[in-house]
DNA sequence: CTGAAAGCGCTTACAG
DNA sequence: CTGAAAGCGCTTACAG
């Protein structure tokens, strides 16, 4: 059985009370007092337990976190950057995953919503059709929305600047000559998907080029899907020489499979990413990409959280999200 | 504020001890009380305040994660295999993130133990000279060390097949005619990369040949050091003609950089990793590499500590764990 | 089958 | 400066 208050009050003659004051640093103690109740505090290894102080006081110190899945990259960044401020906060992270599911969401929301947590940050599923269970976490405490938000719900939003990137790394393909670009986009019920597409067709737009439908394709972020959508663009246009997908998964596909086709990169197709993950530095040639700022969107998404948490923490510069092109061989 | 079992009480005139009773499906409550009181909680949206039902109970159904890197693509997978069994089993998952730091791990350790899990999973850092704080967890709660690994304290230990798998992959340079291969290391205090070494040093002598110190370059797991790990290595035998990497990452770097320097890959060296990881897929030629199973391991690692904190659920089947090699473009 | 009471480990208004 | 008491939301032995 660990320590307990209760132990140390009667090691030593004291009440429960002065005991927990002199542990909290209460100012009415006696500091001889406090002394000697740490002083043993400590010899006996004494943890506070968290969920008792809790149950009075109504904070839990942990929050909860629910994303499609842990183990992408970009969500494990994401999630690390979250767990280093909620750390250097004193907070606990209590993790969940959705696999895009809509039951699993709302499951695990119902589950952290009960008592276990301050407030919640979600990623929403791709299964996600009803918004209700969403909306009434924000009614039971502060949530904070990151990457995969909604404006269904009134909650704190996250975003990278997926618009303004797509913009770039479009307009880079432009600016290279490129006459015929494509987009391989991501799921279409997402707002980040969309906002990408919206970030392409603006770009072509603002150079007096036409938007082409069948020169969207849609990916679902799915790197399965490629080949065929590779093939579909080709032949509606042989003319295809650039390409701008809504990852860099996608986009390294791509050029695997242009070169499985006997196309040049980029000579023959150019090609420009989104997120400048690992892989993109890996394939060959090296991609051409949009930077994304995992671990920044996930310390922000902390910061916001605990800042709507705890209002009395203000003193936290927001960390810059860009959306700076990198330039490499494919583009 | 959230409904309580008091609620619930009051508006039926019954006491809390039946409410409390009649959701927990005790038998010797009637059933149409059970059926009036679970409608009512349905209804009022009543979820249990765990933390206040754990205080009684000792029970929290959260265990504790403690890894070095939440990001890489081996720990990530790991979670999202372990945080799927123990979220079927009904427990939640607190995570926390060392960065290889041995005061970072007692820190953590010390929070959670403090009655905030029923079991704790640790990877070790690399930092961690002292076990003090990991024989002080296994003292309080079920404790299981995953992939990092230590002999040092009594826990249950989960590992992948890193003696074998290595034994594998050198084997494989070996039968293909390499005559002067290199081992790239993990980081030396690390059994997980002992083990590695170990395998390739006893593949090289079950083969009659010698196994020569200066073939084996610390890495780090640390993929900035390998250029110099190359050079230094060629400087000793120009003659290299296989490396076994002890992990992807560094195998892939090594290609990137043998390329740089004109060599060919797998014609003048050949190369084998550990792990396939998606960037082994990616590189260019597509790298050899021993089948690790990040999941799994995650998966049997929950099932462990589960089966320790509960120990009347037993029949899982442990999921196997191989050591098989991927045979791909560079060996 | 149901209830009153005690208690898990803590905090905090109230009193002195 | 310190303590007695109540209470957070739940469970459970004891009684009836």
């Amino acid at each position: 059985m660990p320590t307990t208050i209760k132990d140390i009050a009667k090691a030593l003659g004291l009440s429960t009370s002065t005991v927990s004051r002199a542990l909290n640093d209460h100012p009415q103690i006696n500091d001889e007092t406090k002394n000697t109740i740490r002083t043993l505090a400590e010899r006996l290894n004494y943890k506070p337990n968290q969920a008792a102080a809790g149950l009075r006081t109504h904070k839990t110190y942990c929050i909860g976190l629910i994303v499609p899945s842990i183990s992408t990259h970009f969500f494990s960044t994401v999630i690390s950057g979250i767990q280093q401020v909620a750390s250097a906060r004193g907070y606990q992270l209590l993790i969940c995953q959705t696999k895009e599911s809509e039951d699993e969401e709302k499951k695990y929301i119902d589950a952290l919503v009960s008592g276990r947590v301050d407030g919640l940050m979600i990623s929403v599923s791709r299964g996600t059709k009803n918004f209700d269970h969403l909306r009434y976490a924000t009614e039971e405490m502060p949530v904070v929305l990151f990457d995969r938000v909604t404006e269904e719900v009134d909650a704190i939003l996250v975003e990278a600047k997926d618009y303004e990137g797509s913009h770039k790394g479009t307009t880079h393909l432009i600016k290279r000559g490129c006459k015929n670009i494509a987009h391989l986009a991501g799921s279409k019920g997402l707002v980040v998907a969309q906002n990408r597409q919206k970030g392409y067709e603006a770009a072509l737009k603002d150079h007096g080029m036409k938007v082409d439908e069948r020169m969207i394709v849609d990916c679902d972020w799915d790197k399965e899907k490629v080949p065929e959508a590779i093939k579909l663009l080709l032949r509606h246009n042989p003319n295809l020489d650039g390409i701008f997908a809504a990852n860099d998964e996608v986009a390294v596909q791509a050029i695997l499979e242009l070169k499985k086709l006997k196309l040049k990169v980029p000579e023959q197709v150019a090609i420009v990413g989104f997120g400048n993950y690992p892989i993109s530095e890996i394939v060959e040639p090296t991609l051409t990409t949009v930077k994304h700022h995992p671990r920044r969107i996930g310390a922000n998404a902390a910061h916001k959280l605990l800042s709507s948490i705890d209002p009395g923490y203000t003193n936290w510069k927001e960390e810059y999200i860009t959306s700076d092109l990198i330039k490499r061989g494919s583009a």
